[in-house]
RNA sequence: GCGACCGUAGCUCAAUCGGUUAGAGCGCCGGUUUGUGGUACCGGAGGUUGCGGGUUCGAUCCCCGUCGGUCGCCCCA
């Protein structure tokens, strides 16, 4: 395949089935956050280099190995983003967006991580995207997961994901409790992993859920956060369960569900499926009250998530094929040169129709079938001459005339 | 980035131990039917076996490389 012109690796092309999927995907998203009264935001697919080193720290896998990165011709480091919150972040700081906080925003569209593809993980992936900015209410929290609840619900995946929950306090709670694994895990220092070993120094939370058999057990009588929880982060965090439950929102509480940055607080969640093999997670988030500043914007509570639309697409029950009203079959000239005339007639009144523009009368009622067509509008010289069309049903194969005029109606 | 498996028509797959013209189903095109689809029957097109090299009298089959896919690790959506 290497002389025929191919597509780039990790990157798609969707028809048919994958498309459909994808755009039921999208549907629904913006179906169910317009109930939520999420505004939608558009920003630029890529930003300079720094907006996302600096948001995702310089340590991270995905700054250090997995950004498209490239100079432009002013010589500027760009890279194409790896992830919405930081170019949301940065627009809010840029445009100066507090003056409308709290904002309640949501995106989607494609990301960019260059790793090895496998079943769910692709270089170009497409991402939802929702983001409550300027809000350091438990609310705001309870609002957003609420949200991916229904819109998974809506998706039709009860059932095909868990709800994980937990917090990581605030930073003070988040210092102590960090301070005590490092501690508890430097002391099995040599029991652990590699991989754990080398987590221990960029990133000891991780360590919590390592797959490796041996960390299981170091995780086991791992000191746990609860222990170390301050007053207000408690607080917090049942302000959070209370919420979801009265708004019927069910959880586990995972207390190995971390994430690595500082600048994350508080509520962390993940929604999981079991379906998907290596990629369990379908949709991710929590609260980011460090961002905005580690950004060089103002203290700014922040809450969201991303949701990877491909994982989702595959999840769904296949969504019905496309289907048409009416296909338009003109036979002669005559009849070809009023189609037009009689297809934005369906058009104009709501109808979905189309014609084949060649072939005999059996080739165009054999795309009318495989269009999925509800009706096929017959147009001959003898309909010409009373002004009429025949219309035929195809799921029944009954027809009748109906005059001309008359016909966006007969169709509905 | 690391490890493993896989790659044959548009799609899903077959081809004995390495053996001569690489097959089938679906799909596509045409016909049976010059104003009637979806069913049925008949016919046809479509392949440098991902690509490059090696071993062999002979390679879809064995070896190496490469590209792509898949699974796990890592990371994450």
């Amino acid at each position: 395949m290497s002389s025929k012109i191919q597509a780039v690796r990790g990157t798609q092309d969707m028809v048919g089935e994958d498309a459909a999927r994808f755009d039921a995907v999208v549907e629904t998203f913006t179906r169910v956050r317009r109930l939520y009264g999420f505004r939608p935001v558009q920003v630029p697919v890529f930003e300079f280099t720094g907006v996302f080193a600096r948001s995702l720290g310089e340590t991270t896998d995905v700054v250090s190995k997995e950004m498209y990165t490239f100079e432009d011709r002013g010589g500027e480091s760009l890279t194409l983003r790896p992830e919405f919150t930081a170019g949301i972040a940065r627009a809010y700081i840029s445009n100066g967006w507090q003056q409308h906080a709290p904002m309640k925003l949501s995106a989607w569209g494609p990301a960019f991580r260059y790793e090895r593809p496998q079943k769910g993980r692709f270089r170009q992936f497409h991402q939802l995207d929702a983001e409550i900015l300027g809000s350091g209410e438990p609310a705001a929290d309870v609002e957003i997961i609420a949200f991916a609840q229904h819109l998974l619900d809506e998706l039709g995946l009860q059932g095909k994901t868990v709800l994980n929950l937990n917090t990581l306090g605030d930073p003070e709670t988040r210092a102590a409790w960090q301070a005590a694994l490092i501690a508890h895990f430097s002391a099995h220092r040599d029991a652990l992993s590699a991989e754990s070993r080398d987590r221990l120094e960029k990133n000891p939370l991780r360590i919590l859920d390592s797959k490796d058999a041996a960390d299981k057990a170091l995780v086991a009588d791992a000191p746990r956060i609860d222990a170390y929880m301050s007053g207000e982060a408690g607080a917090w965090f049942d302000a959070v369960r209370k919420g979801l439950d009265a708004a019927g929102v069910a959880y586990q509480r995972n207390e190995a569900l971390v994430r690595g940055l500082d600048y994350y607080r508080h509520t962390t969640f993940e929604f999981i499926t079991d379906h998907l093999g290596a990629q369990g997670t379908v949709l991710g988030g929590g609260r980011y009250d460090g961002l905005m500043e580690a950004l060089g914007g103002p203290p700014t509570p922040c809450v969201g998530w991303a949701a990877g639309i491909e994982r989702l697409a595959m999840l769904l029950d296949a969504p019905e094929a496309e289907t048409i009203d009416a296909a338009v079959v003109p036979m002669g000239e005559a009849a070809e040169a009023r189609a037009f005339e009689v297809l934005q007639a369906l058009r104009r009144a709501g109808l979905s129709a189309e014609q084949a523009w060649r072939g005999n009368m059996k080739k165009r009622m054999q795309k009318a079938d495989a269009a999925g067509a509800r009706y096929a509008v017959i147009i001959g010289d003898d309909e010409l001459a009373a002004g009429e069309v025949t219309v035929k049903r195809l799921a029944t194969g009954e027809q009748w005339r109906v005059a001309l005029d008359a016909l966006p109606e007969a169709l509905r």
